[in-house]
DNA sequence: ATAGTGATTTGATGATTTTCTAATCATTCT
DNA sequence: AGAATGATTAGAAAATCATCAAATCACTAT
């Protein structure tokens, strides 16, 4: 994907598209190029250099020039096979996570503790999300609000804090920041 | 070109991309598109809405959701078709004046002084080359950096002042702006 | 009607990228 | 060797573009 998407981005620019059709014609030269577009050659020589790496055009020197030249194998290729992915497109990470909450999450509610680690801490995550950071709640507080996911607050307070997603100090607990 | 130069760009940016990947399996909709990506809905929805212009994608209102679909007949193309040109890429201005010059001058030297105005005009540009903005001269010296190009320096000298090009104070010439 | 939900627009911000000038490099020719 | 010419690089300025938050819009269902 991202080889294809660098492909891509080469090709969407207009100076860039009016070299390569230029080397359509003719092999041609820095500042030939330059001089035809009205451009400097730094600037041509800038976007050849581009193309050069990404095996689109290639170059030789031959006498006083450095010759550019199409490398034309690589325009046959229908387009949907730049568009199409060769990787995932959804987030892995963001597709286990979703996973594992459909799985334990049953209208809104806990049904089961997630005996892996993973798993564990990634719905306790989902569950910190009804506090907020910056606010103090007492003991009490706290369970009210973990007792609306699951019957067993007391566990899942104390893996709050044991995960490090909470702290508390005596009869005070916060939301760590992140 | 510039068509197909837009078509490119819209291709060309990862966001957009995942986006096409997605509805290359399924038609979707901004807000799931927006969590399977981890974006904003708001950032989906500036990414279909400028697919949507090219006619990459098409939408329509089902219930409660817009849904976005494919224009899959887009993607068929070879890609060299897209990179093609379907005007010329020298800019047509460009090539004229190279021609009339290369008319006109020979080794350095105006061979003749071009009859059509417009022409005369690029000659007279070409010439004023030599002289500088901002710089006073008198008329020896206009007499003598004329007569490098041509014999009939007086001619061209009332011309250049004729088409604008210079101007002229009792004894003193000079060059104007652009 | 109106409350609710998804879609879109607007305005601001930050990141990326193109272009130029000036300086440097590499090669050829004298 | 060194002069000349084309190619490249570095650095800076300017333009373009993706993203988000917040506000607004459009439709559905009650």
């Amino acid at each position: 994907m991202k080889e294809k998407l660098e492909f891509l981005k080469l090709l969407a620019d207009e100076t860039r598209l009016k070299i390569l059709n230029i080397l359509m014609c003719e092999d041609s030269y820095v500042e030939k190029i330059a001089c035809d577009l009205s451009l400097t050659p730094a600037t041509i020589c800038y976007h050849l250099k581009k193309m050069e790496s990404a095996g689109i055009v290639r170059c030789s020197r031959a006498q006083f020039y450095i010759i550019y030249s199409l490398n034309r194998d690589i325009f046959d290729k229908p387009l949907y096979e730049l568009v199409k992915k060769d990787e995932p497109v959804v987030d892995e990470d963001e597709k286990y996570k979703k996973d594992v909450l459909s799985n334990f999450f049953k209208y809104g509610r806990l049904v089961q503790i997630p005996m892996q680690r993973k798993k564990r801490d990634i719905v306790l995550c989902e569950i910190a999300k009804s506090f907020e950071v910056g606010i103090r709640y007492d003991e009490k507080e706290v369970n009210e609000i973990i007792h609306r996911f699951h019957d067993d607050h007391c566990t899942i307070r104390r893996d709050m804090i044991a995960s490090g997603i909470m702290s508390r100090e005596k009869e005070t607990y916060w939301l760590n920041e992140k």
